[in-house]
RNA sequence: GGGACGUUAGCUCAGUAGGUAGAGCAGCGGACUUUUAAUCCGUUGGUCGUCGGUUCGAUCCCGAUACGUCCCA
């Protein structure tokens, strides 16, 4: 491939710099400052009070501009904390150190001490005493002024959204911090943070294709796994009693806006609770985020305005359906009536379906999107959920909820079945509907069963998809903007 | 899987009722010792995503394809 002149210009520099004895991509030197930590004590200062300061300061950075008028010159310094300008005058360094300066670029990474001072318009800066180049960059960076904007290389080439865009690097620090406090939070309440495999003989504990993979050595299949639950339920019956994971689920399923191959869950177990106890707990989590966040219990998602104080609002699933489509209970449990009405609503069923796949197909498609504020959706029906546990007053449904908001899923928890006669009837089951085609139900886990009969406790479970809940916080249209590198089609070199 | 839209210089974008392309920034040369999208003068840079068709001639029209975005399933 023809190398583009700017590159061949930059590698002449990098030559160059070598020749004049000056090592392009030198090692070991400190960095005393950070452009945050210097805004911070100095920022608000007045310029003249900083005649009375003494001292060198230092920064390690990339420079983002050159604003340069011969015998004296201003940079913008970039690093992880944000930006602050460095002055570099003639006669305010070495002649060694200023003619380095001459052959610098934007995009080179450079170290700068010196003091502490106001420009004649009021931005805080370094003037320079010493210069040092610590890593040339011979690649032009992204135009300063509209940065990068083709969301192509935004995902593809992560570093230089990370460089040009300082929302992009907001959102990922955000990630970051939510994830931590969700950690604290967890741990507060005397959760215990877990691993469990991330391949596994059999892709259980949810409804989806697994991706596949084969082990040489031991000479077997294994699958990414689609979900932690039957791991984590035996840590439960193995007396951790309170556990949680933050780890990555593989799902092989299309990608869109809300769905990524690989996506981050935390699932967390909790002995002797119960789903509802769980609704007050997300409620208190969400909340606890929302207020370390933003102070308040309110913000806005793709100009929705969405208030997380609670109780927030709980209303079964059935309900749901009848109060947005009109429709009775009677109609919705008779199977044939079921199936009539979720077609006159243009709801795509299977023939045979039972009555709880069309409520939930009719679910899906008529009220979920309309699920705005946090809502907690409970009572689903026991075909579609084959490891909770049996409502006492109604067998026929199950103590579960999904919480959706701006609507969307956000988390679904449910009381855990820890019958190992009744799971195994449910495993069954959905081994008829695997026999009958459906490539995602659940397969049999008899090892899983075997440990139920050791006695599990009475327990709740709960998985929160923390991408989705990145995007409500960050206020990200798309999942790809929250996680750093997202599933892309591999690109013809 | 279906539909719409996009792909032109390193980046952000124009453009051609079909005659092989422009701007700003970046780059290069020069001037300038408090600028901040610095300014001023000069200037280099393109297989117009890829393949094929129509045409005397295609970046433009047609078809296919790759990648992406959004919407739908």
């Amino acid at each position: 491939m023809e190398e583009s002149e700017l590159l061949k210009i930059r590698r002449e520099k990098v030559a160059e710099l070598a020749a004049r004895g000056i090592d392009p991509y030198p090692n070991g030197i400190r960095v005393g400052d950070t452009a945050a930590s210097l805004n911070e004590r100095f920022g608000s200062l007045d310029k003249d009070a900083f005649t009375g300061i003494e001292g060198t300061f230092s920064l390690g950075g990339r420079i983002m501009a050159i604003r340069d008028f011969g015998k004296g010159a201003f940079v913008s310094l970039q690093d992880r904390t944000g930006r602050i300008q460095g002055f570099i005058r003639r006669d305010g360094v070495d002649p060694e150190a200023f003619e380095l300066f001459k052959s610098l670029d934007v995009g080179d990474i450079v170290f700068l001490s010196g003091r502490i001072m106001k420009s004649r318009t009021g931005e805080l800066t370094i003037e320079a005493k010493e210069l040092r180049l610590l890593a040339k960059s011979v690649r032009p960076l992204p135009e300063k002024w509209h940065g990068l904007t083709d969301v192509e290389t935004r995902y593809r080439q992560r570093h230089l959204d990370l460089i040009a865009n300082p929302s992009s690097r907001e959102v990922f620090l955000k990630r970051s911090r939510i994830i931590r406090l969700i950690r604290r939070f967890m741990d507060e309440h005397d959760f215990l943070e877990v691993e469990t495999p991330m391949m596994q003989p059999r892709a259980g504990g949810a409804v989806a294709r697994p991706f596949k993979t084969f082990h040489n050595a031991l000479g077997m299949d294994l699958f990414l796994r689609i979900a932690p639950e039957l791991y984590l339920k035996r840590l439960v019956t193995g007396g951790l009693e309170r556990v949680y994971e933050i780890n990555r689920n593989f799902r092989n399923e299309g990608v869109s806006t809300f769905h990524n191959p690989e996506f981050t869950m935390m699932e967390f177990y909790q002995a002797y609770a119960t789903f509802e106890d769980l609704m007050d707990f997300t409620e208190e989590l969400f909340v606890f985020i929302a207020v370390e966040l933003f102070g308040g219990s309110r913000f806005t998602y793709q100009g929705l305005e969405v208030d997380m104080n609670p109780p927030w609002r709980r209303v079964r699933v059935r309900d749901a359906v009848m109060e947005t489509c009109g429709v009775d209970r009677e109609t919705l449990e008779d199977p044939s009536r079921a199936a009539a009405f979720a077609r006159s609503l243009g709801v795509e069923i299977k023939e045979g379906d039972p009555p709880g796949k069309i409520l939930m197909a009719v679910f899906e498609e008529k009220v979920e999107a309309s699920l705005i504020q946090p809502t907690f959706v409970t009572h689903y029906p026991v075909e579609v959920s084959p490891l909770s546990r049996r409502n006492n007053d109604e067998p026929s449904l199950v103590d579960r909820f999904e919480l959706y908001i701006c609507g969307k899923e956000i988390a679904n928890a449910f009381s855990e079945l820890n019958d190992p006669a009744d799971q195994r009837d449910r495993f069954l089951q959905q081994l008829r509907e695997r026999e009958a085609g459906d490539e995602e139900a659940h397969e049999m886990d008899d090892d899983y069963i075997r440990v139920l009969e050791y006695g599990m406790p009475p327990t709740a479970g709960e998985g929160i998809g923390i991408d989705r809940l990145v995007m409500l916080f960050t206020d990200s249209a798309s999942i790809r903007d929250v996680i750093l590198y997202p599933q892309m089609r591999q690109k013809d070199a």
